[in-house]
RNA sequence: GCCCGGAUGGUGGAAUUGGUAGACACGCCAGACUUAGGAUCUGGUGCCGCAAGGUGUGAAGGUUCAAAUCCUUUUCCGGGUACCA
């Protein structure tokens, strides 16, 4: 049998104080508490599953909120905010299979999440508890579509989309892995469809740019930079004829190889094809194009390096020589990149050379093994004996004045589709006014907000590319503020439409709109922390920064990023050591180690398995070691009649041992950086190296400061315990309102060091003396140990380091 | 393939950023108190060795008085990305 949680009572007892008393409640700007510094602390609002929380959910939630806890004491305003982000995929998906409408699984998911929180004893600020299905939130969701439409920022493309036939949606890029579905792992494929996009691609740079600022983990930086992928290079027209200016484009990096072209290849979806083709190779052509439109994108990475492709027949002009190229098409070469069309340049490419040796075309080298160009002069162009870089300059020069040429940049970022073809979303607040839906469209009114979903019996996808919404004749038709009839867009916002705002949202729980433009953000932003899972490194976190940019172009918020610091929290793996899942069937629910240890036990165990952001198994046997230390603390302070103990006694800080004295100096010291710094784990071992002397050192009679002062340092990871022994302290408000302790500096190193002593590199000995003590004294004394003497034997002292305070070293 | 990150006892992990490797825990061993203990307390615990001592941070080299930490090569594991010209 388990054990039960022998705190249970004082647990509920302290988390509806909390509550009551409004102990977490963040001031706004104006009223009383404002004029602390303030902190934002963001966790990444969950997802309200119908699986509830694992073990693995809180980790980040529990390691901020120690955090805030600590900053509550240390007097700043702390923000910290819960919501849920709950339209998208996975809560319609769930929906379906349960049969029961979104909005009431969404509904019942909310509750028992939340319940799940509050059991963790989490000092959220539920006063501004956001959720994106509301129509009071989503109102502003399409209130910022409105302004991209308007910025020009949010338009209608007929683009080739990721169409999943099995989720019948479009996926945006972020959601599409190994060409399969992110949700459900359904083939992904190509397709072109008319879509709502926003042009991320005009933020590319400041996007880029402005990661340097960011204190973010440098991989998820560069995650960031490789998604935007930007290229720096030139577009160069090779031309149809000796003479004329016109001809086929491409857009290359290395500008420095082109006297080394020795054939072009263009994609085949490529819009120019058919100039290329000659008569007698166009059964060929015909044949591979068919052949290379009928494969997937999946097969086509499938297929991987062995490329293929055919001669179209047709040929253009080397810019600089005037000599043929002749013209292939091969599907290694990408439409929806550059030009959709390469200069080949088979000596120093690896997929143009895998390419010309199937093939048998030239290959030319141009460039020597010390990076100089060689074979590169014709007529009075000289271009032999440059380095890369000044070849790249002045091959791109010589383009340039013969207008064949120029500098441009390309981005790997594509536009954000900004369109599914689903009902769980929100509605975009568009009227289409043609029957085709390529004409003319409205915005609706400002005052019209929120377009409210429709509560419909038929959510299923339709299959056929069209939203559930489109059967849902009555709210598709509909008139403008003219009274001309027109037809509601019926495509639905992506799920990451609502996590891109709701940072914002949190800084005033008001439903004005005028809360954004005023002091709110101006004094909250931007985020100070923001914690969450590293699956969001390009997805959310990108689009969360664009928004902002845009906001911030349109003078609705004072700051540029929106996330100063970001931490990820790592993967919390099932016992087995393998992601936990309910297939693996290694899934641990909270709410089990609540109801058998107690959340404070739960808290103080996540955060003492590891550093924050590694992934780590969980081990419920070990649990036992943080419990035992909890008990430990809890029998200090209280007695069996569950009184104060009457061990807790007055005893001046002068009176303790000297090396205690230390000690608790130290430990404040270092528990207090750990939680700056997030490493609860180290701080937790403090705290029980602390306990465990006092255990030792005071026996009988427990000095009432020091239980005061620990009780403080523990109450960020165990609020509940340390709130009853607070109160049993005789303080009439919870820790929460007290100071963090200090410590005094001068007490934070003892007088005696333990020197290590070393012998050609080995220790040998140790010896105790004063940390000020001369070099030539310690000399001294190590040559007179008898230890050391031994080793020495005969040998002279070649060399004798001294490290202060740390060691020495001999080399005899 | 390319780009990041990682590898330390039986286990989770420490290590003041080049200075006594294994803190703190789990587990295990021994003991104390107990009718009893899966409660509590005390001691021990990297490996080899009776000991002196040797050896040891994925592997192999190197720099240094001194390397888990810096450099080179390499193996394995995790994440990202995939023909981006």
């Amino acid at each position: 049998m388990p054990t039960q949680n022998p705190w249970s009572a004082l647990e509920s007892k302290w988390q509806q104080y909390w509550q009551d008393n409004k102990l977490f409640y963040a001031a706004n700007p104006g009223e009383e508490g404002a004029e602390k510094e303030k902190f934002y602390c963001l966790d990444m609002f969950p997802y309200p599953s119908g699986q509830g929380l694992h073990v693995g959910h809180p980790l980040g939630y529990i390691a901020t909120d120690i955090l805030c806890r600590y900053k509550r004491m240390r007097g700043f305003n702390v923000l910290h905010p819960m919501g849920w982000d709950a339209f998208g995929l996975p809560a319609e998906q769930y929906a379906i299979e349960q049969g029961i409408h979104p909005s009431e699984t969404t509904k019942k998911n909310i509750e028992t999440y939340k319940k799940q929180l509050n059991m963790l004893g989490l000092s959220f600020d539920w006063s501004r508890e956001l959720n994106t299905t509301s129509p009071s939130y989503y109102k502003w969701t399409q209130w910022i579509f409105k302004q991209m439409v308007k910025r020009g920022l949010a338009y209608q493309a007929e683009v080739a989309v990721n169409w999943c036939p099995a989720l019948g949606t479009v996926l945006a890029n972020d959601e599409v892995i190994d060409g399969k579905s992110e949700r459900g792992g359904h083939p992904v494929e190509r397709r072109p469809m008319r879509q709502w996009m926003m042009k991320i691609t005009e933020y590319a740079d400041r996007l880029l740019e402005d990661l340097d600022q960011l204190d973010w983990p440098e991989s998820t930086k560069e995650l960031q930079r490789n998604w935007i992928g930007k290229s720096i290079g030139g577009r160069v027209t090779f031309p149809f004829s000796p003479i004329t200016k016109d001809g086929l484009e491409v857009f290359t990096t290395r500008p420095d190889t082109l006297m080394g072209v020795t054939f072009m290849v263009i994609a085949p979806e490529h819009s120019e094809l058919e100039k290329f083709v000659h008569a007698d190779r166009k059964e060929a052509v015909d044949s591979y194009v068919e052949s290379s439109k009928s494969k997937s994108d999946l097969q086509r990475t499938d297929l991987n390096r062995d490329k293929s492709g055919v001669f179209t027949g047709g040929y253009v002009y080397h810019p600089i020589t005037g000599n043929k190229i002749p013209v292939w098409i091969a599907d290694y070469v990408l439409v929806n990149y550059g030009t959709g069309a390469i200069m080949a340049v088979p000596a120093h490419d690896e997929r143009d050379k895998e390419f010309a040796e199937k093939y048998g075309l030239d290959i030319k080298p141009v460039i020597n093994d010390q990076g100089i160009l060689i074979n590169s002069n014709w007529d009075d162009h000289e271009f032999n004996g440059l380095t890369v870089e000044e070849g790249k300059e002045k091959i791109l020069l010589t383009l340039e004045n013969l207008v064949l040429g120029k500098k441009e940049t390309q981005y790997r970022l594509r536009d954000w589709i900004f369109s599914r073809q689903r009902y769980w979303g929100e509605p975009i607040p568009v009227v289409h006014h043609t029957a085709d839906l390529s004409g003319k469209i409205s915005l609706i009114n400002d005052q019209d907000l929120p377009l409210t979903l429709p509560a419909v019996d038929s959510y299923k996808p339709t299959g056929g590319g069209e939203s559930p919404l489109a059967t849902v004749k009555e709210w598709v038709e509909c008139r403008d503020e003219t009274g001309k009839t027109g037809m509601r867009e019926t495509n639905t916002m992506p799920g990451s439409a609502g996590s891109s705002w709701y940072f914002l949202r949190y800084m005033d729980p008001s439903n004005e709109l005028e809360a954004w433009s005023n002091k709110a953000e101006e004094y909250w932003g931007p985020v100070d922390l923001y914690m969450g899972g590293a699956e969001h490194a390009v997805g959310h976190l990108l689009y969360a920064r664009f928004w902002t940019k845009v906001f911030f172009d349109m003078g609705l918020v004072k700051h540029k990023e929106p996330f100063k610091k970001l931490v990820h929290q790592g993967l919390m793996q099932g016992e087995d050591g393998e992601k936990m899942s309910k297939s693996r069937g290694n899934v641990v629910n909270p709410d089990d180690i609540i109801s058998e240890y107690g959340s404070d036990t739960f808290r103080l165990f996540e955060m003492f398995l590891g550093p924050i952001e590694k992934a780590k198994p969980w081990q419920t046997a070990n649990i036992e070691g943080v419990h035992r230390f909890l008990s430990r603390y809890w029998r200090l302070c209280v007695g069996d009649n569950n009184q104060l103990s009457e061990k807790i006694v007055d005893l001046p800080e002068l009176s303790w041992p000297k090396d205690f004295q230390i000690l608790f100096n130290k430990t404040i010291k270092q528990v207090t950086g750990d939680i700056e710094g997030l490493r609860h784990n180290t701080a937790i071992s403090a705290l029980m190296i602390l306990l465990n002397e006092v255990y030792a050192k005071f026996p009988d009679r427990v000095p009432r400061k020091f239980v005061e002062d620990f009780t403080l340092l523990l109450s960020p990871y165990a609020p509940h315990l340390t709130e009853e022994v607070w109160s049993k302290l005789g303080f009439g408000l919870s820790t929460q309102r007290a100071s963090w302790p200090e410590f005094d500096p001068s007490k934070t190193q003892s007088d005696e060091v333990q020197l290590a002593i070393q012998v050609n590199g080995k220790l040998r000995d140790t010896l105790w003396v004063s940390r000020e003590i001369a070099e030539e004294e310690v000399r001294a004394l190590v040559l007179e140990l008898p230890k050391i003497q031994k080793w020495m034997e005969g040998k002279a002292v070649r060399k004798f380091i001294y490290v202060k305070g740390k060691l020495v070293s001999l080399v005899v």
